[in-house]
DNA sequence: AATCACTCCCAAACCGCTTTGGATTTCCCA
DNA sequence: TGGGAAATCCAAAGCGGTTTGGGAGTGATT
């Protein structure tokens, strides 16, 4: 059943009913109650893909998930990312996912074919050269974190991740710990620059010195977790504190501590930071971890809306949002052990 | 740039210009080099709105990511299911998040507005009336895993789940564990019931008796598979190894044996169902744990393959495909400890 | 009664491509 | 040398909606 059907069957133009469905205001109340009712009852649908070509948009934005050729790691956070505020709105959400040294031919094609009316950029990275390209390309979008050293205005919303873990930092300060060991993601990527920076802040501020051997940077996985924090523990003199970048790194962390013979949030202390991921809760009553937290989940809501907002404004200003995360005190942390101190 | 533009550019009709790109035979051959090279020059791309709607194929695939009304957690392993072979062939990917009791209407009205020429069906349930509805609406579909209980044929592409159980409890057997824990995920999902039906039928081959006290089924969390192993442990006569049915459970379980003061792979072993997920990989050079092994990433290649060519041909035959999961030795699996034996 | 402003509806153009049904030219062979 | 096949190309008709530019009817205003 398409429009033209419809339109014959109620002795109506296509024009009229096509109005009457989109609620226009020349349209009689009356004719537009019969128009709605026969589309109910005959079961239309309009034909997407006609909409899409006549009103010159693509109804769908693009998530474009860059695999780093050198990392072949795909983030799974968009996972918990996609909500109904698409649907709600009548949008497709269009995945791809693009090795990062053909990003830039992705995100023209997507352009001049016009598959997305815009793209969330997700893993924003240092001077990450998609924000020029898009701004030159004319392609809406948001970013789903921010990006060092870009001086263009753009749309993003982020956690802040520096004062999170500055107050993580200082929490663990505040507990005596005085040798933090920081076990970040890549340091390309723009969270952990971040992340540091507020480590270091910390620190900094307590005229505590940074030490490089505390200091590793690599995938946020469980083996690079264990590997990190068994290198940290087998010093001198160890951390009895470890700040680390994700669920899943810290989960490596604690089997280093507890392959150490140690006892974690007794003998050492662990804050991770958590995305709040759907599939990867932290403890279902009492947090596992303590935790920085920030619900990504809530994070893709409110980007998605920023988006079709900024699709939808003819003249779009670049909106900014930075979220704060919550300290969230779990089983793993404790006091600095006194023999260690 | 269009079609039209680019023909008048070339002196040609839009209809030898589309033509010349297509591959049609109706061209001569240095023409067609000519179109090439301006369609290069220019920079040309066709809107894919145009030819969807002229083609009459929506040119994308649907993958449905059901979310369970009572468990909120996303299944996040399409999240390594996605790799080029679509946008090879043209396709874009689209994706919904879909509540179950929503799931209905989703895929009429996927299908009603020409949305996708077809789907992918993520994480079938016992008796998933979704095929009954797909095969009805005759939206052409491949289901990544199967769903026991269904009569109708239909594509489907699955690891063998209860052999890869099976054979994995055989090999804790062999180790001369008779307690053995099973730490299922829930067991409406296909995959599951199959995974407890190998382990049973393993357990009755050697004439054990299974114990209900040593079978868990619930969400695959780390929370939930401490609780598990933690409560089984605490049994008069605990397990002395657990199979666990992913990664991040297997995570808990180690928690639950480091926590009880036991030592994973001495005292206890732990073997694990692992999908090779890039974001979670089983240890670098040597496993973590002892694992049924599968790639999500390689099933779902064969996934898009299948559902392509499904669309593709005029008469689609149902496509079975199996995979058989590797047995991979890692370093959470050791001998049945004499003390308790 | 003529003018004007609304209200409500429709015909037709258009979005940018594919595809059908020729038209024209060239080639080959009887 | 004429006629049919083959090779090339084109005009025009869709695909299924939206949107522009009226047109007819109704009431109120002058």
């Amino acid at each position: 059943m398409n429009l033209k059907e419809l339109a014959t069957k109620l002795g109506l133009s296509p024009t009229t009913v096509s109005r009457a469905l989109n609620g226009y205001p020349e349209v009689n109340a009356e004719t537009r109650e019969r128009v709605m009712a026969a589309a109910h009852r005959y079961n239309y649908a309009p034909n997407t893909r006609a909409i899409r070509l006549a009103t010159g948009r693509a109804l769908a934005v693009g998530h474009v998930i860059p695999i780093m050729t050198k990392h072949e790691i795909v983030n799974p956070v968009f996972a918990d990312f996609i909500g109904e505020t698409y649907s709600r709105q009548g949008y497709d959400m269009l995945l791809s996912v693009v090795p990062d040294d053909d990003e830039d031919r992705t995100y023209r094609v997507l352009k001049s074919r016009g598959s997305v009316d815009g793209v969330i950029v997700h893993a924003p990275r240092l001077n990450d050269p998609r924000i020029a390209l898009l701004t030159e390309i004319g392609l809406p979008f948001v970013v789903h974190g921010r990006a060092t050293g870009t001086t263009i205005p753009y749309s993003w919303l982020d956690v802040n991740n520096r004062r999170a873990f500055l107050r993580a930092t200082e929490f663990l300060l505040d507990l005596g710990h005085t040798r933090i060991g920081l076990i970040n993601g890549l340091e390309f990527m723009d969270f952990a620059i971040r992340r540091r920076n507020g480590y270091l802040e910390a620190l900094a501020a307590r005229a505590i010195a940074p030490d490089a051997r505390l200091m590793f940077s690599d995938e946020m996985t469980e083996a690079a977790g264990f590997h990190a924090a068994s290198t940290m523990i087998a010093l001198p003199d160890p951390p009895t504190a470890f700040l680390v970048a994700s669920m899943i790194s810290g989960m490596g962390v604690r089997r280093a501590v507890e392959a150490a013979g140690r006892v974690v949030g007794r003998d050492i202390s662990i804050i991770i930071h958590d995305d709040d991921l759907s599939y990867l809760p932290n403890g279902t009553d009492v947090p596992i971890f303590t935790a920085t937290r920030s619900s990504v989940r809530e994070a893709g809501r409110m980007v998605a809306e920023m988006l079709l907002d900024l699709i939808s404004t003819p003249t779009p200003a670049p909106r900014e949002r930075l979220l704060e995360a919550e300290l969230i005190i779990g089983q793993s942390t404790g006091p600095a052990p006194r023999a260690v101190q």
